[in-house]
DNA sequence: CTGAAAGCGCTAACAC
DNA sequence: GTGTTAGCGCTTTCAG
């Protein structure tokens, strides 16, 4: 029933020349005639001829693939990035692989070997670890490319493209300080994720700088997941004094302080003030409007992209280490206490 | 530099027997005797052996990765669907490449003709267009399976999940006229998407059934994008008469509908009643929440990945047509005019 | 139970 | 300019 595939053979046959020449033609390298070329491309067209790329993998070890590897492709953030990324490689003649990590190193080690075993070769990767990256140290000495995004990994020799964190973190909270806010609540995600070690060091230096003493009863930890962060929201309002302001550390725990403080009956900003990391849609649907952390997402993706596609066509240079700014949005989440 | 992959051949080498007995052990078929398959897997674990899925691709013809190619990727519906979808693949050692076709129809022919070449075999579709979709069948008729997800296409023979989509706008139009709604805006994408015209005709038959003329001028057509819908809907209550109600086809023209609405002082759902179909994270974000048709986005991935799978695995059957109920969720988002 | 050998479709030396 | 040949890593008859 299925019609084989037409290969190269039968252009070639169709043509009178060679597998080889026909090689040459269509992908117009070496020395062909033209009319003979003419000839080939002419056979390919009517048979409906279409490169085997499967084939052309064996030979050279590189599937035309990069694998992408989110802690979440539901997130915004990340879905924002694999567009982008997607775009960028289509221009060069790629396809892009989607694998999400869950936030789980088990699961981005195994979805990793899986992918290289497949050829592919370059990697765009959001380590679910900050430190536990040796999988990923291992696959690159292999010869894989890698460019890690939103999280460096200190201990991979490797391009990455991140944000100023910490900077960003810091102005946020400096921001709620100048507001005359001096318990100031802090929602974050694992420990093990990169982001949140930096953003929590932002935290700490603005209090800091403002002379206001740490208390680590005002830190609630989470698991990045809406209904997680509604939890600790509540857990964190539930105390005796409770925060005049909080600052949470991505938009999935954003939103979940949103639906805590609801439940609560807490208002904003009349009774909680608020700043989340990280911009998304539903900030400006709600009333007020949510102040954030701006990140540069539509540059992270295109630049990881182009960064990876020079490595993968034998670019050997230093590491680059990208870092953008961030930018603090005001919008009306925030007031004095 | 670059430590060179290790090969069935290297690990046959060790354990001293041919390939073909390191490939059975390996893969466990055919007869092996048990001190040698021993052998085998010994020394497979200690180089470190990892199958090149690319030589048994260029055998089988069938690279184990499953093709997705949503309309967008951004939106929340398909990436939880993609989501969904390679949770059930890697459990069946598949992975899943994510091409979107931005809704373009010559996109979608080049992305679905670009992963064949790779040697994929099996996809799901959310078809750009309803009509148009000789490419698909084309490709159907080479060996490629495929299941369609949220559009159906008439001319292609093939599994597809799709909801109840006239009914679902039926419903909800039917609840807006039982609110007392008679002059009921329709806010739509492009024509050519097969749900698009679904719930058109929902919208319609409502309408009909109820005795209420169709009004061409409470019809308003706009790309699925925020941005647009925000414009499609300011110029629909720009008109004298304005609508009591509005009627969104997904969940990013309700975005739009609730930004627009905003931008014209208008309040839901004093001055304007609003229902949406699809429903979505922000609808409960809003001040008053938003009624909408909710569709089983977690059934629809799994199944479509269950029944790709099942005709990879060479299942035949006639194809099999799902159309799963929606639920008409209603939240605080209409009242009577 | 195990091995030898052919071949999937393509490319790249190397001849001519 | 063009053809011949070998081989990428794996699987699968077919012998033994």
């Amino acid at each position: 029933m299925r019609q084989k595939a037409v290969t190269l053979k039968d252009i070639a046959a169709a043509a009178n020349v060679s597998r080889a020449t026909a090689a040459r033609a269509l992908n117009s390298y070496g020395y062909v005639g033209d009319e003979t070329a003419m000839r080939v491309l002419e056979a390919a067209e009517k048979l409906g001829y279409r490169t085997n790329r499967v084939a052309q993998a064996l030979r050279s070890g590189q599937l035309p693939i990069v694998g992408f590897v989110p802690g979440d492709i539901q997130n915004p953030f990340f879905a924002r990035i694999a567009h982008d990324v997607e775009t960028e490689l289509r221009r060069k003649h790629h396809n892009l692989l989607i694998a999400s990590s869950e936030e789980s190193v088990k699961q981005e080690k195994e979805l990793l070997e899986s992918l290289r075993a497949l050829g592919i070769g370059g990697f765009i990767v959001a380590p679910a670890s900050a430190t536990d990256t040796r999988h990923i140290a291992s696959l690159a000495r292999e010869g894989a490319q890698f460019v890690l995004i939103d999280r460096a990994a200190r201990a991979v020799r490797c391009d990455s493209v991140v944000v100023d964190n910490e900077g960003g973190a810091r102005e946020a909270v400096s921001y709620l300080i100048a507001n005359g806010h001096r318990r100031i609540g802090f929602l974050r995600d694992d420990s093990h994720i990169f982001t949140a070690q930096e953003r929590l060091a932002g935290y700490q230096n603005a209090l800091a700088a403002h002379g206001i003493a740490a208390d680590d009863s005002l830190i609630s930890v989470s698991r990045s997941a809406v209904e997680h962060a509604i939890e600790a929201t509540i857990r964190l309002f539930s105390r005796r004094e409770r925060p005049s302001a909080l600052f949470t550390v991505d938009s999935l725990m954003t939103q979940g302080a949103l639906l805590g403080l609801r439940t609560m009956g807490l208002s904003i900003p009349h009774d909680v003030s608020l700043i989340g990391f990280d911009d998304f849609n539903l900030a400006t649907f709600t009333d007020p409007q949510i102040t954030v952390v701006a990140q540069p997402t539509a540059e992270i993706g295109p630049l990881a992209a182009s960064m990876l596609l020079e490595r993968l066509a034998g670019a050997t240079m230093p590491p680059r280490k990208v870092r953008f700014p961030t930018r603090l949005v005001i919008r009306g989440s925030v007031s004095h206490p």
